[in-house]
DNA sequence: TCAATATTGATAGTATTACTATTATATTTG
DNA sequence: CAAATATAATAGTAATACTATCAATATTGA
């Protein structure tokens, strides 16, 4: 996997920024430097100011590649999904059995990420971290439709479609897909979270992992 | 329901106010207010600056009863968490079959409110809806360990161990009794979102419910 | 009832944020 | 090497999230 994928480029809406982060030095700094940061403390106490003192840089240069942090997040979450697209088209195919290949996209979509060197400047780990404690607050805005209607989500929508046709092909019959899809992407972010901050409410664990408790819920739920 | 309920006080911890809103006028339209004004602008639009304004009082008032605005959404969806508890009491008492008591309990966690007026100033409907859009950026900070020892979090969580028990009683071998009642309650939310929001990638909507899909699941995870 | 006390309102002020604008200085490229 | 481009530095603005102070108004209880 790592060197089939060490090449590949994740392309991202290019509303998203001013300038595309890709074609300088600078570009790569922001976003290699801006998901350290973020984990670190957090998007809210996070500010381009911050950002330029961490990479030597000026606030000012980061607003050229990005008109605000929101977008900056939009960003990262667009390439986050576009890389777990990638990584679930790749898992799936060949697969014939079809709760087979359910199963391998479901856990793609649920484990947990240790850093692969799929791109030099992004550590997947950490970015899967951020996107655990960041993304579905950059859905619950009062700007959504407008930003969906932009597009800004698609690559997200375009997972969870994937994982919706994997469901239909496994139980056609079944009503409710598309709910479905969207919990376990959502739910497997969300049962991350509780695992290392509200652990009574979850029964996962070190040994217990959202993707055992996603693969299981399937099982029942797609007989 | 209605008349049974309208007397009852939801008490919520009292670190999360300066001065108890319930002991005044002034409180209570702050309450009232605030609910209205959130989801008119929005959480991050929202101002005790714009709130004042718009009860005619002033900035500096309403920072006698909450330190912060986070702390005001703290205060409201732990009296929602509250109301919905006492809800799931009342509704699942001498249920005595296992199954249908969860039933009812799911559907109390995840129905939308329709406005009772069991509180003269509160109203339910209004609130559910920022519940929907707000609260699970409460839970997604980077205090959330410290706030959580404080017991911030502590009705929402014995909301999902009303549930967990419900589960167990139905089917005390399932695995992932706890994943699954957080899953539901925070599920729900997100559903309900989802079909306001981005409906492609959720079947609930005018005809289907979210309740619709969480008693389906139930019934096949639980068989 | 009047004086003490608590509550609210008005105003001002601070540090930070989320930007925009301008100008200067490097760096790249043709 | 000149021109174009990218970056850095500085300054400035309006809004936010508060704190502090003091005056005005209600309330309450001796």
């Amino acid at each position: 996997m790592q060197n089939i994928l060490s090449n590949i480029i994740i392309s991202v809406n290019d509303k998203l920024y001013v300038k595309n982060p890709e074609t300088s030095e600078l570009g790569k700094k922001i976003i290699e430097q801006s998901i350290l940061l973020i984990d670190e403390i957090g998007f809210e106490n996070f500010t381009f100011k911050k950002l330029g003192e961490k990479i030597n840089s000026n606030e000012s240069s980061i607003y050229r590649y990005f008109e605000s942090k929101h977008k900056l997040m939009l960003y990262l979450s667009s390439w986050y999904w576009g890389w777990i697209e990638y990584k679930l088209a790749f898992a799936t195919t060949n697969v014939s059995n079809p709760m087979e290949r359910l199963k391998k996209g479901i856990t793609i979509v649920t484990e947990k990420v240790e850093d692969d060197s799929t791109t030099l400047h992004i550590n997947e780990a950490i970015l899967n971290k951020i996107i655990i404690q960041e993304f579905t607050k950059t859905l619950l805005t009062k700007e959504v439709d407008e930003e969906n209607k932009i597009g800004f989500f698609l690559v997200y929508k375009r997972v969870i479609n994937r994982i919706i046709e994997m469901i239909n092909e496994v139980n056609p019959d079944y009503a409710f897909a598309k709910s479905l899809a969207s919990s376990i992407v959502e739910g497997a972010l969300h049962q991350h979270f509780l695992k290392d901050h509200l652990k009574t409410i979850t029964n996962c664990n070190e040994t217990v992992s959202p993707t055992d408790f996603y693969i299981n819920l399937i099982e029942n739920t797609l007989r």
